[in-house]
DNA sequence: TCCAAAACCTAACACTAGTTAGAAAATAGG
DNA sequence: CCTATTTTCTAACTAGTGTTAGGTTTTGGA
């Protein structure tokens, strides 16, 4: 039975998801307060009831956007058997990534959107998270390739960078309805996977001076739908 | 020798060169009019003598941020031997496409960063751009796949919106003076091509059902920097 | 049903942004 | 150096934005 939920709760969420989706599409600057209002079907003097200020409003949609995918993945990793292969991590957190994004698109969309343009102090919040989020995928990318589940000459940290810009890209073009989730989760992991234990056919990977993924712990901070 | 340039191209130059920073920084609806004056050095009155309009300004920035790509790598197909292998023509787009976004980055990033809130009519025109460039790599794909160069069942039109996501991407954390464009380029397209042409290790590809790439010329638009 | 608290509306404030027209300064060529 | 043209500056205009304080309406519990 769900919880009856309070008049002010209600309307809350509909202030935030207003928010995110009109964030989503004009970006932080690009978004009026009455634009959120009305798409919550409120007066723009009302949200402030409920939210501080736009940039209370804006902080919070970043959070949500940035948990959502952090959680998702993270359930999944544990929610895996302590057998699994660095392969089965590795799809599982892609699949789960892909999924929190598709869900809470407006939200992830928005952060895509809004968040070179916020104050310092809210994109140095959540960049922070996002770089939280980044060190569980280069655990489970080192951990596979300690299992040998790699070539030797993978560049762990550049790999990251990849997997993590071509997912966040997906919100751009991913149409419910289409694919679904799993098939582009397994096409993605496939090819990542396949790319990162294959041998090559080019000699300039035998030039590779390994290793290579170690040293980069430390690697540029990235940014996370 | 270098044709001595009139004071109105060289001015017209400054104030693009500053408005790509600002957009960049900004995005469109952050960014004023008197910043990019700030950074060009006048005052904002004086851009309308060089260009008509806001919306002008973001256009030709827009313009130079797609064109510099595309350009770059049909450059750089063109200027590969006829015998070139799919591998090495995609390798060579894949330097090709990095290399100009690092090149122009300011003109990239505006472009990433400000697309999704310019009006309407701009946003189309650069669409229409992006879509062509798009189909350069549907066709380079399509060729090393028609060559037998990957496995029959990959699925060419997510391929090339990973590759085109995660190089997109790149303008985000690249910073010259480390890794240079040909390694990541390299480490990339190693990635990429060993995962397309691999049989990989899961029986889930086997199950794919082909032939899945033909099928998909009408894929859904995607954005690129 | 009544009434206090919660939720929302409204009008206004202080400030900002894109743009314009005319004045002023800079440039370029004879 | 002079002068016409080009380039830039300036002040102002119109419209818009985030936010506030007080009034009004709605909600929820007794």
């Amino acid at each position: 039975m769900t919880k009856k939920l309070a008049k002010s709760a209600i309307s809350q969420k509909r202030v935030l998801d207003a928010a995110a989706k009109i964030f989503r599409d004009y970006g932080y600057a690009g978004t009026t307060m009455r634009a959120i209002a009305d798409e919550a079907d409120l007066r723009a003097g009302s949200i402030y009831y409920h939210y501080k200020s736009k940039d209370d409003l804006i902080s919070a949609v970043l959070d949500i956007g940035i948990r959502a995918v952090t959680d998702n993945v993270e359930a999944a990793l544990k929610a895996l058997p302590e057998t699994a292969t660095g392969r089965e991590r590795i799809e599982a957190a892609i699949r789960a990534h892909l999924s929190a994004i598709i869900e809470v698109g407006d939200y992830t969309l928005a952060t895509r959107r809004a968040l070179g343009q916020v104050p310092e102090a809210i994109r140095a919040r959540n960049t922070r998270m996002r770089d939280m989020y980044g060190s569980v995928w280069q655990k489970i990318l080192a951990d596979a390739h300690d299992r040998g589940e790699f070539r030797t000459s993978a560049n762990l940290t550049l790999a990251r960078l990849f997997i993590l810009g071509a997912l966040n890209w997906t919100v751009e073009w991913f149409k419910p309805g289409g694919r679904s989730i799993d098939d582009v989760a397994r096409e993605f992991a496939s090819v990542v996977l396949d790319g990162l234990s294959g041998n090559g056919g080019t000699g300039a990977i035998a030039e590779e001076v390994s290793p290579p993924a170690k040293a980069k712990r430390s690697a540029p901070r990235i940014s996370v739908a």
